[in-house]
DNA sequence: CGAGGTGTTGACGATGCTCAAGGGGAGTGG
DNA sequence: CCACTCCCCTTGAGCATCGTCAACACCTCG
């Protein structure tokens, strides 16, 4: 279970790949990467709040989300994390974790320990660097969701989340064109976007009656990419991309 | 002009020792750090969205803000900074800034080149932590906000950055017991909170009304701050300080 | 076949927005 | 020194986006 296994290391250095440029030994180092290989069902926290892991996650498939609770019991969903994403890489320099990591699908994931991870960031710091831009293209992402939450109304929200979700899945090839795997529930759009379950419903209806999209069961459609951007205001660069082309 | 500045590094040590400790050699390599001091009016942009800094700015007095338009013309703050913050520290590992800076107050800010900071970062990988760790901090606020804006209704959203900031403050010793300078303008809380400026007066004659604050002029006076903590659901594990006395 | 999660729809209500007007303080210029 | 201006704060009235509550349809799975 405990072992190299290039094949799994192959997302996470694709994912790299669209955000930067690897060197030969670079990949060589991240394709040895050790890691604990681990399949978990849908709806399964794998780290919470307070935890002070000693290791962080590497999505190999399937969907996961963080949040965090506030004291009244709502959920706010931070972000959603797809394959080759790194979610809680965070907890690599934050001791104890300020957020949640759940599973919404079934999924597989690595886990890679703390001290190899430091270890070779501090010997190869090319590494340490693309590691570290990953966790800001994160904060980007952050920001860009405060941004979508604090300003734009409910409409353009819904848009805006569903192109980066998109933009996103293309940069690692888990796209068909314009259409991709869609597990995520209204209810769980809701709280990533600060609306009701009932008003993301009359959206995504909204949406579906200007013929935008195409979204039933676990599947999404965009059917006019550029008038969801458009409606999402949405404008790619904070996502960091190495190729705008894989954004448009 | 372009020199090393003990005293003014003063304040980054201070900082960073608020979030982790530094050994004697670190913090010999963080105060010959060489800057370009340049001291900014109020109200004026440091570096914008579309920029390609090669180099970072330190504030060593003063208030500003990173924030973000969107293309209706609405502006979101994603975060206030104090002295001894770096708030586009980002720039260092991401080319091309999704986001704007600007000076709330008249500042001194420190300018350091990324040139300076990536080797000081390759060469002793303890600091390259420190920094990144600053850099995940800041993600974490990202997020704490997106949870407040999203999930949290208006008077405990601005109960929240209220006691966010004031801890943030008292940190870095510039708090006077539960009270600081608050140069930040109405019309500014409400682009943070997304709310209007409108609202944020009303939330906040409520919260003098029930004696919680006093604010007036430039000057922020936490009368009650259990009652505020437990109105703004505030948690200040987020913030990973060193230690939480400061905090509490 | 029943149960539970998810999606859908309707009616009503409230938090917070829009529009509008006016007050106060600080800085500037005559 | 006073008038003027500009920015910031304040307050009121009406309105709308979105939330709440409630009910039901659909589907999967045991």
């Amino acid at each position: 279970m405990d072992a190299t296994h290039p094949f799994t290391t192959a997302i996470l250095i694709r994912k790299l790949e669209s955000i930067l440029t690897l060197t030969d030994e670079e990949r060589q180092a991240l394709e040895a990467l050790p890691m604990q290989i681990v399949a978990l069902k849908e709806n399964q926290d794998i780290v919470r709040v307070g935890d002070r892991p000693s290791r962080s996650c590497l999505i190999l498939s399937g969907f996961t989300c963080m949040y965090k609770m506030t004291g009244d019991g709502k959920r706010q969903i931070h972000n959603f994390n797809i394959p080759g994403d790194i979610p809680d890489l965070q907890s690599l320099h934050l001791q104890v974790l300020d957020n949640s990591l759940s599973t919404l699908t079934p999924c597989s994931v690595g886990f890679i320990t703390h001290e190899v991870l430091d270890k070779l960031c501090e010997r190869q710091y090319r590494i340490a660097r693309a590691f570290w831009r990953e966790t800001l293209i994160d904060g980007a992402i952050f920001r860009e969701w405060m941004t979508s939450i604090g300003q734009r109304e409910s409409y353009p929200r819904m848009a805006h989340l569903l192109c980066e979700m998109m933009v996103r899945l293309r940069a690692v090839g888990l796209s068909d064109g314009y259409s991709c795997k869609w597990p995520i529930t209204q209810a769980e759009i809701g709280d990533a976007l600060g609306i009701t379950t009932v008003h993301v419903n009359r959206v995504l209806q909204e949406m579906r009656a200007e013929g935008l999209i195409d979204l039933k069961g676990d599947r999404l459609n965009i059917l006019a990419w550029e008038k969801l951007m458009q409606a999402g205001d949405f404008e790619p660069t904070y996502l960091h991309l190495k190729h705008e082309a894989t954004a448009a």
